[in-house]
DNA sequence: TTGATTACCATGAATTCCCATGGCAAACCT
DNA sequence: AGGTTTGCCATGGGAATTCATGGTAATCAA
């Protein structure tokens, strides 16, 4: 198979009345590499998982990512209720979307008040896919949970040690 | 996959209006060797890790190398703090950049006022990644810590004894 | 027809590309 | 050895693209 592009980096996006929003530049590249069937000059598609109401920001897949996962729960036994599940969240919960000319996309009003999101829209990447958030619900969800996390450690504690260590 | 190539030295170079700043030279040579899609005559890709508020420079890390850490952190169970942790250092909160023809990279206005530099900046190799600073924060934090560090140790004690320890 | 979605055109700002120069050092010549 | 050439390195300036964003016309669904 061998390698694939990556998602690095964020930013704030203005989302305007119609609910077009920009894709960062960078993620198109990595949109594009995903997409199988894309060529110069197309629009590459890619996917949005939004999930349950629990969920309060949109998941994006290229479409490559997207079908391991699908093979992944292709492979389940069919009655399982994990497989269910994962359906439910992977395939009935998600959408297709392509990026369109100036590089943006359309996000539904369903979406949008879903997540939350009206004057603009935080994207962070997560390694092989990236998300999209309200970027206040962006600050208060993932930021302090960071923070406290971060506070039961040692003044100096670099991170960097987290990768190296056993167990969790 | 055999040997690679390693940082060593540390240089200082101007930033230009633009933000533009020469990488050392020898420098290129290790990002050149650490892009697995680098070939003779193409620029090499890498990585700036900027992290959260705290962290006071940018560090810098091969393709190859932070392929490395993404896959550490992909092997880590999905829901866990600890990878979330690292997600955001490592992929939200980093940038891909690509050295130019004249050996340059530009380092963004947000970068550079995140980590306050200005005119100058200052390179330190750090083994197998590189960080930039801005000189006096270089001098502030990091030489002033090395020396409590040592001022700590027996006059005569040789930091080469460290090389052999076992354990932290 | 009307409200919504999609396609098409437009623009300022930011970013990248391309050309240019002076310094320094290793290699080269005589 | 002394001078010269060649080549890489650090840095500058302006032109050419790309990016993010806005508006309007065309298309579509019901």
């Amino acid at each position: 198979m061998g390698r694939r592009l990556r998602f690095r980096g964020e930013s704030r996006h203005k989302v305007d009345t119609k609910g077009r929003v920009s894709i960062p530049a960078s993620f198109r590249r990595v949109l594009e590499a995903g997409d199988p069937d894309w060529t110069d000059g197309l629009h590459p598609n890619f996917v949005i998982v939004y999930g349950d109401h629990r969920r309060k920001y949109l998941e994006c897949y290229t479409i490559q990512e997207m079908e391991a996962v699908e093979d992944k729960i292709a492979a389940m036994p069919r009655a399982s209720q994990k497989r269910k599940l994962l359906e439910r969240l992977y395939s009935t919960q998600s959408m297709t979307t392509s990026v369109d000319e100036t590089g943006r996309i359309v996000l539904p009003a369903k979406l949008r008040s879903k997540v939350g999101i009206s004057n603009e829209a935080y994207f962070a990447s997560n390694v092989d896919t990236f998300q999209i958030w309200e970027p206040q619900t962006y600050e208060d969800e993932e930021l302090s949970k960071t923070e406290e996390y971060l506070d039961d450690l040692p003044e100096d504690f670099d991170p960097a040690q987290l990768l190296d260590e056993e167990g969790v």
